[in-house]
DNA sequence: CCTAGCTACTTTGACGTCCAAGCACTTTTC
DNA sequence: GAAAAGTGCTTGGACGTCAAAGTAGCTAGG
C-alpha cells in the first residue's frame, strides 16, 4: 500500500476535466471509469494482501486454495483452475509450485489423461484456507464502508462488464443486466 | 488477456453462494465486490495494454506521460508523480528509466532541491502520448458497452471507495458520496 | 557549526501476470 | 496404425508492484 497524505482533489476527476478540455469528451467517462477500476483494485488488493502476508499467502494462492476447498474431491486439473480463476496457465503453474513447497497443495497425475496434472489440497491447506478466510472476512470483506445498496449497484455494474468481456454466459439471459 | 471459452455461470456469484453456505454470509457481498473489482481491472488493463503494446508503451508509462503532458512546464519532481499516480517511488524510478531510454522523457536536476529529480517530457514524448491517447479513446475508452447511466453509477461508487481509502479529501464535503 | 532526523530517489529482491516457445501426450485423419 | 493437429503444462523472458535497505542532500536543535 502507498501511504501518503491525501490529495486535496480527486486526481481522476482532474484527468476527466483534462480529457474534456482536449476535445476528447466522448471518451472522458470511459477513461475515468477504467482508471477508477484500476486504482480501486490496487486499494482492495493491498488490503487483502496486507492480511494474507503474515499468513504466508498471496491473493493468487488464496484464490486457488479456496477453489480447491470448495471442490468435492479437493482436486482439479490445472487447466480447469486457470479457467475458473481467469488466469494464464503459467500463473497457475507458478502458484501451485509455491503452494506445493508449503505443503498446502500436492500435484498428482491425472488418472486418465497423461497430459494433465491435478492439484489436490492437503489437510494443512484446508486449515490455512479457512484461517485466512476468517481473517479476511473479519478485517476486509465485512468492512467495506459502503452501504449494502452501493455494494449491490457496484457489483451489478461490474458483473455486466465481466459478462460482456466473455467471462461467462448465463444460460437464460445472455448476460444482459439491463 | 486470457482468451478462453466462457463459463456457463458466473464464477464470482458461485463463490458468493459458497460463502453463504459456509456461514460467512455477512462477508459474502464484500468478498464478491472485491473479487469483481480485481477481475474487471484485469479485463480493462488487458484491453488497454493490448492497444499500447504495439506503441511500445505500458499503462504505467502512459499514465506518467499524460501527467507530464498536462503539466504547464512539462516537468514534475518524481515524488509528486508518485503522489499523483498513487504508485511507489520505486515504480516511478523504473518507469522514468524506461521512458528515458526511449527518449520520451528526460531527467534533469531540481533547481533548488538537490535531492529531487525532475522528469521532463520531450517533444517525442508529447507526440507519443497524444498518439496513444487517440488510439485508446477510439478503441477502448469510448467502447465500454455500458450505458452512460451505468458508467456514472460505477464511477461514483468507486470514487467513494477511493475517497475513503484516503486517496483524496474534497475541500467542501469530506468525500462522502451519499 | 554540527550532529540528528527527514526526505527524495535508487537499488535489490520477492512475487505476480502475460507471452512465446517447447515438450509430452491425445485425438483426428487418411 | 502412422502422421498431423490439438491440448495441457512448464520454462524463460519482459514488466509492474511493493518492501526494505542504502545514499545523498536538506533542515532543525543544541
Amino acid at each position: 500500500m502507498v501511504t501518503k497524505a491525501p490529495l486535496s482533489f480527486d486526481p481522476i476527476a482532474e484527468a476527466h476535466r483534462q480529457w474534456v478540455d482536449h476535445d476528447w469528451a466522448p471518451s472522458a467517462d470511459g477513461m475515468a471509469l477504467i482508471t477508477s477500476v484500476i486504482r480501486v483494485q490496487q486499494v482492495f488488493l493491498g488490503q487483502v494482501e496486507g492480511v494474507l502476508r503474515p499468513l504466508g499467502l498471496t491473493f493468487a494462492r488464496y484464490e486457488l486454495l479456496m477453489l480447491l476447498l470448495f471442490t468435492r474431491t479437493g482436486m482439479l486439473p490445472l487447466g480447469k483452475i486457470g479457467a475458473r480463476l481467469q488466469v494464464h496457465a503459467a500463473s497457475i503453474t507458478n502458484a501451485v509450485d509455491r503452494l506445493e513447497v508449503d505443503s498446502l497443495v500436492q500435484r498428482r497425475p491425472h488418472p486418465t489423461d497423461g497430459r494433465a496434472t491435478l492439484a489436490r489440497i492437503t489437510p494443512l491447506g484446508k486449515t490455512a484456507a479457512r484461517g485466512a478466510t476468517n481473517q479476511l472476512n473479519a478485517q476486509v470483506f465485512s468492512k467495506l464502508s459502503l452501504s449494502a445498496n452501493e455494494q449491490q449497484l457496484l457489483f451489478c455494474g461490474l458483473q455486466t462488464v465481466r459478462s460482456r468481456a466473455g467471462d461467462f454466459t448465463l444460460p437464460l439471459d445472455q448476460g444482459r443486466k439491463e
